[in-house]
DNA sequence: TATGAAAAGATAATCCC
DNA sequence: GGGATTATCTTTTCATA
């Protein structure tokens, strides 16, 4: 929450995001440090969890056609034992990458990932309003992806 | 597009897109290979494009109060050249992390990374309204977040 | 053609200044 | 924070099946 990182910091925050691939002391030249004052602050960052973790980012084009559903869920008032249910049903759907609230605590959005429109036809059914408080499901179907990053934009950048 | 890869790639594939940092030796071990070969394996699926990069996933929470917005964009009917130029301009708008083309080619949903709703409002007004095609914009905000992975679903796994 | 063992090279991690 | 050192991992080579 706080923010105790000087410039240097920032700037190799934005490095690691871009690419996480890079040497240490690769990072080090381009923020204009050396390798053990830079690699110390790498160390730094992770431990105090600016960087969540690394991950390899796949194409999913190699794997066949696919695409992004966002479903927009409406939910009936959950108690706390139900919702906590829901959001573990989530997290074991592999296919939902993304879950959010919406304003007033009653509505989700889903981002899914589909192999295809009949899939995910049947995907509603059997799987998103058998959740625990969906009452209805509102898709929006993705064509093309214009534009995915993974880069937050951070302060003084 | 094709899948020439057995059980082994798609098990180094998935322990890569959930922890990029692991030494090839580790994978090696996890997936039932010795280190050589487990190496050659993750070096080929680099240069075959299965794997796209690797990043480092941010906390957002550490950078103060962020929220994410889905934008729902209106457009008209655009020249080659007007739609590239739109392309472009999300390209370069930091708080843009996502984009997609809906079915009909008309529209347009966005993921947007905002400080906090007036910060939205103005950009709303200031980027996104001005941007070449864009007729009207339709938000819907995020309150929190109940899961988001950068993971996608492999076959057989 | 693919594997494993092992050497050579690069990088990460630690030390001291 | 920088420089030098050691430990560890990556990458190449080579022998083998």
């Amino acid at each position: 929450m706080s923010n105790d990182l000087d410039r240097l910091d920032l700037k190799i925050l934005d490095r690691l995001q871009i690419d996480a691939g890079e040497s240490s002391s690769a990072i080090a030249e381009h923020v204009g440090l050396s390798q053990s004052p830079c690699w110390r602050r790498i160390q730094r960052l992770k431990e105090e969890g600016y960087v969540k973790r690394q991950v390899a980012i796949l194409d999913r084009e190699k794997f066949g056609e696919s695409m992004y559903i966002f479903a927009q869920l409406k939910m009936s008032r959950l108690s706390d034992d139900q919702r906590e249910r829901f959001v573990s049903a989530l997290q074991d759907i592999d296919e939902v990458t993304e879950a959010y609230t919406l304003f007033g605590e009653m509505d989700v959005i889903l981002k899914v990932l589909a192999p295809n429109i009949a899939w995910y036809q049947n995907f509603t059914f059997r799987r998103l309003l058998r959740l625990p408080g969906v009452e209805d499901v509102r898709s929006t179907a993705t064509l093309s992806e214009l534009k995915c990053t993974h880069r937050i934009p951070l302060p003084s950048n």
